[in-house]
DNA sequence: CCTCAGGGCTCTC
DNA sequence: GAGAGCCCTGAG
């Protein structure tokens, strides 16, 4: 357990004495999309239906603004896992030199336990996409069908509950304009939707049989199945091999052109159940280092 | 203007 | 099990 203490603050709080927590690595590292970066460095967001402004005041200070104490031990401390120990995480990964380095760049990151709803849709439209254009469609899905929520003079939308899509025509998704995506949405819905696919049961299963359901959807494979694992059913143990993760993982630890299966077994031997994060780190650490194959 | 790649997956061979 | 094609767009 992180130690931390709160304060209550005109509608907000403040964590002091918080390890282990930097906004800016958190909504950065490639398992959200939909945080709203703000010129004072501060990040908007919405989960759970409540709309929240998170600024790091230093690396020990964090302010939540539109919340309160309640909804604090309610939602936001498993909503960025403050239960978890990160610094243990990071001095057993840390044995290895590379995640010492790629620790020390992304020391603020934590997982985030989200919507295994909204990290389904979500990452089937991230399937050979960018950043801008995922989040661009993602944000057409909420404004079209996702509730309002006002928070400092903007209007904010939740992500929509799967019953607001059940009885939408494949036209009324392609309005997000995912392209050849927008096909594996639909198909994402009617299975939830007719029981083929059962988020909540498939989160307690095994990884191994989670995954195998997860990729009973059209457009959801290995690393969309693992991204689904990791960042909304804490299955900490997957290791979600995209172009950057692959680049990385050759660059400093394989040294050469590898098939998947291969870097999934070295992340199993090298990383057991910490692979997730030391996912997350190599990631965060590969993008903005912009690595080249 | 054209070309390419972008947090892969499906389909076909 | 390898490779082309896929929607769409910004960057070069």
């Amino acid at each position: 357990m992180e130690k931390f203490s709160i304060k209550e603050i005109q509608n907000g709080i403040v964590i002091e004495n918080i390890e282990n927590f930097e906004a800016r690595h958190i909504f950065e590292c490639g398992q959200c999309f939909r945080w709203i970066r703000e010129n004072d460095g501060s990040y908007t967001g919405i989960a759970f239906g409540k709309v929240i402004n998170v600024l790091n005041i230093d690396c020990n200070k964090v302010i939540i603004n539109n919340t309160n104490i309640e909804d604090f031990y309610n939602i936001w401390v498993h909503y960025f896992d403050l239960s978890r120990d990160y610094r243990a995480i990071k001095i057993l990964l840390s044995q290895d030199e590379v995640m010492r380095n790629a620790i020390e760049f992304g020391h603020g990151i934590r997982i985030l336990n989200q919507s295994p709803w909204e990290i389904l849709i979500s990452f089937i439209v991230s399937a050979n996409n960018s950043i801008p254009l995922i989040s661009r469609s993602l944000n057409i899905l909420c404004e079209k069908y996702g509730d309002p929520v006002a928070y400092n003079g903007k209007t904010y939308f939740t992500f929509p509950k799967p019953e607001r899509l059940f009885n939408l025509d494949i036209l009324d998704i392609a309005i997000c304009r995912a392209g050849f995506r927008c096909k594996y949405i639909f198909d994402a819905v009617q299975k939830v939707r007719c029981g083929d696919i059962d988020l909540s049961s498939i989160s307690k299963l095994p990884i191994d049989k989670a995954r195998e359901e997860l990729m009973k959807v059209n457009g959801v494979g290995p690393k969309v199945a693992d991204c689904i694992m990791l960042f909304s059913m804490q299955k900490h143990e997957a290791y979600p091999v995209d172009v950057w993760v692959k680049r990385v993982t050759e660059y400093y630890f394989l040294g050469k052109d590898v098939k998947m299966k291969e870097i999934q077994s070295f992340a199993n031997e090298k990383f057991g159940e910490l692979a997730g994060f030391a996912q997350q780190y190599l990631f965060y650490f590969a993008r903005e280092m912009k690595i080249k194959p």
